[in-house]
DNA sequence: ATCACTTCTTGACCTACATCAATGCACAAT
DNA sequence: ATTGTGCATTGATGTAGGTCAAGAAGTGAT
């Protein structure tokens, strides 16, 4: 039923919503408290956090309007490899639009450094900018604020 | 071989890349002309642009090092409805992810309207400023300049 | 009818990042 | 050695969108 939350950022959870009827939303909460919505799902969509296994989850699920919802298990057990690996590049992506939602240039970068310190090695700085979504000239002003403060 | 370009946006194509060795990056171009890199493929990584049968690709693919790479022809006649749907999603993504990265508010908010016409009016429009990355208060003002300017 | 609650709008001001232009620096080619 | 050519840095200035605060309008509960 309407504003009914069905998940919560950090739970463990296995579930997958199918909607019948309605319309639910899935979100996550920045730590400013601000909601960013991840994305809608209206009649015959599915919806989940895709974490894997033993992570919790990032993002809340609620109802919109009162829905009628198919509650389902995931089963990691019988997933073709194949499949796996799309699941681990739509997390890849729902990291991404969620940060870029909800994350500063520094944020993104110094995240981005996490992640893959080998590219950062690799590839000239205007190309970490522009994955970043940001301008080269940005990214040199923002990592001489970072090196200033340590 | 570095620089090599693989794919071209606008092309109609229907080829994975597997990096064996070397680093490849895919990127769209924005209507200034601006790259924007959606991802980087390092060893092992798969690459290609999601795009679904007889639709041209938003993404160019080229090497940033001297790489030797593994192509694959995708067959769209093989694909269980379930790999299709995951698939479906990531294009999704992945237009989310670019418009994020290289369009304005009012850009993002018109395509918003054009793909999502249902949810327009189904929802407060603070959920769709959440949803495009946006406050309501900005949201609010672009409708404004959007209706003035009809 | 009135109160509480929420959404949308508007105005004034602020800030993160973009743009433009100049400079310095490395490395490759001649 | 010297002349590119591309990348990183820096400075000055511009702007899209954020923040904060105050109405206005709708909606439901009593």
């Amino acid at each position: 039923t309407k504003g009914q939350i069905l998940q919560r950022s950090g739970e463990l959870n296995t579930k997958v919503f199918t909607v019948e009827n309605g319309l639910l939303r899935s979100y996550s909460i920045d730590n400013k408290g601000k909601e960013h919505i991840y994305m809608f799902a209206p009649e015959n969509w599915i919806i989940a956090d895709n974490c894997e296994g033993d992570i919790p989850c990032d993002l809340y699920i609620d109802a919109i309007e009162n829905s009628t919802i198919t509650v389902t298990e995931k089963d990691f057990t019988k997933l073709t490899s194949d499949r796996k690996s799309l699941i681990k590049r739509i997390n890849v992506l729902q990291k991404r639009v969620i940060m870029l939602m909800s994350s500063s240039a520094v944020e993104r970068y110094q995240h981005f450094v996490e992640t893959y310190p080998d590219i950062i090695q690799r590839v000239p700085q205007r190309m970490i900018a522009s994955y970043l979504g940001i301008t080269p000239e940005a990214l040199s002003r923002l990592r001489k604020e970072i090196s200033k403060n340590k």
